[in-house]
DNA sequence: CATGAATGAGGATTCATTCAT
DNA sequence: GATGAATGAATCCTCATTCAT
């Protein structure tokens, strides 16, 4: 039974490595279930005992790059160096290995965002996720690691911290030689602001 | 002559506007050419006419696209208020109207030029072009309606000022019905530090 | 009145010319109309003025290969070679200009013969033709510039001349770049027997 | 395994046994993929598996032809009287069953080597094996079964030889119901100079 | 469980033909 | 007469999905 289970879902990881490889070279249309099989190894119609169909692989797909890129947005708050953190998130994307973010895929479910309400819930469950743990790590005193900022305050910079972390990511897929030296500065710049000190005239807000 | 040629134009606006509708609806990959001519009211054979293959048509809707979101970004160096501008720069988004930006066509021409070397070059262009036409208006003195930051400074800042833009429309893309207030704040909130003032420590720079 | 009819004969030879050019570089069916009305310096509506539709240029080019091709076959018999003129004849194709044999157009009119009836009327009617113009000349008299043949030896030599001619061309299409020596040998060789003398035991037939 | 691949020639079978009937029939470009399907009885998308797109399935078939033709050509060495054997050879044409000669396939891959280098170089590479097979076999003394002719005679021979059972295939598609008799005196009289006696003045060679 | 052959709908594209101007 | 825009059917080809083995 377990090993049975554990078969399955090496199967089904099996399929989404694969996947996510076809679909990041060719997009969620034109990457093929044909493709699809032939990188996972296996044929066309075993896919279908583990996904219902290719909307399904989608969705799982769309499903684990949120996961991913969850995971790594929760790393940043660990990091000694905010700035860096973002420049390595923002660098190691594109890459073939696994458990990488993928900008093009990210794009593009953002896009179908726009169309599909599955993956629009998707994705909106995961932004509300991710905004509300920034806030709450913003607005967590300094001693539980947090920066000490008011409730409302924090909120409007995790909202402006997610914009920056997007902003890099469509960066990276339109301009992927940028000059690292100059995104450092300018993220830090964005940074300062953010999260290392309150809004100079706060009170008078 | 003339006629004949207002004709072809007139046709190839036709097709593009009604590209534009199927592409947003369905990406530049499930638009098909049939519904597309269904759209632009005319038959399918008809498009071939007037551009070579679909390919070209996405070619041109990017490049418009780009155009649109070049004169809607130059408009922005007008504004009073600069936050309230980007606002409504990132909420006439989505409209079935011409001229407006479509979001879903942006992120997924970023995608697309991750695959595509034409696309990819197309906008690697218009990245170029905004980004030294902002560091240019960054670096201008106050009195030539620029703010006088030094150049090394206001290329920085610029890059920051497009991420920012860019990560509102990934913003639009996955939450549409973002609260504005909110929304407004976190952008004043950059653009304290991108635009109103220098950084803390500029003389030492 | 006359000088309307001059005029149509004159677009029907242009169109006729054009379209000779493009069935020889392309075949009757993939020839387009558009490439033939470019070809004719017209427009493709205009050419439905002179021509029913493209089966009837088809079937014109025909009639005017088998015209051209009659002609040629005519002059042969004022050769005072007869083997170097074939070797002239089976020379002079598949040049760009006009009123040349198109080998292959006279390989595929015959394909077309088996599939169309009109087609095939019309080369068959040209066929009879040729051969017992063939079979007159290699009957009539010497002094009437014939070879005095008994009139069934004269049909049965027509006949192989005419195998003679055709598998020339056949020749001509499948290597174009055949030794020009050895063919006059091989049509010498065969031309010695067909028409220079009477078959050796003929008394004994 | 092997009965995979058996299943697989059979399938490539069934749709070269399909495309030849429908080329025959309409010739290589107006013969379609659907109708090819059809005849084959099964789907056209299946054809795909098989043969990468519709020029590979022509190829295919001409090779075909051009192998069932040199056997028939090689069998002809073998008859006692060539000239029966010629036009048996030449008879056998239009069958609608199987290793039967085409001749309108012959006639339209003759006149399509002109256009397509594929097509060229297959033909090409057919008539040189023939041409030498022929003066070989022309060469070859009386007791190997040959005709004992010097070498350049018979590559002259062998070259005469071709021409007259290539004439013969273009007769039998413009004129199928020629009459055999006349046919066969017109063929031995060929032969009778090709392969049944040395030139006249062959001592003084 | 696994295969991969088979289907059939749909996609891009071409082209003979018509017709308003 | 002449144009060339417009049509729509037909063509080649792809691909998600199913199913017999």
């Amino acid at each position: 039974m377990s090993s049975a289970d554990d078969r399955a879902l090496a199967q089904r990881t099996r399929i989404l490595d694969a996947a996510q490889v076809c679909f990041q070279k060719s997009g969620f249309h034109c990457g093929s279930m044909a493709t699809i099989a032939q990188t996972a190894d296996m044929s066309a119609g075993l896919i279908y005992r583990y996904f219902e169909n290719k909307n399904a692989i989608i969705l799982a797909i769309i499903a684990s790059q949120l996961d991913i890129i969850r995971q790594r947005i929760r790393d940043l708050r660990a990091a000694e160096d905010l700035g860096a953190a973002l420049l390595d998130y923002f660098d190691s994307q594109c890459d073939p290995e696994q458990q990488q973010i993928s900008v093009p895929l990210f794009l593009e479910m953002s896009a179908e965002a726009t169309r599909d309400p599955e993956i629009a819930q998707a994705v909106r469950q995961f932004d509300d996720t991710i905004l509300s743990e920034f806030t709450d790590w913003l607005s967590r005193s300094p001693e539980n690691n947090g920066f000490g900022l008011p409730q409302d305050i924090a909120a409007e910079r995790a909202l402006g911290l997610m914009c920056l972390i997007e902003g890099l990511k469509v960066r990276k897929a339109r301009n992927p030689d940028m000059d690292r030296a100059l995104l450092k500065k300018a993220i830090d710049a964005s940074l300062t602001n953010f999260v290392k000190q309150l809004p100079p005239a706060s009170p008078a807000d």
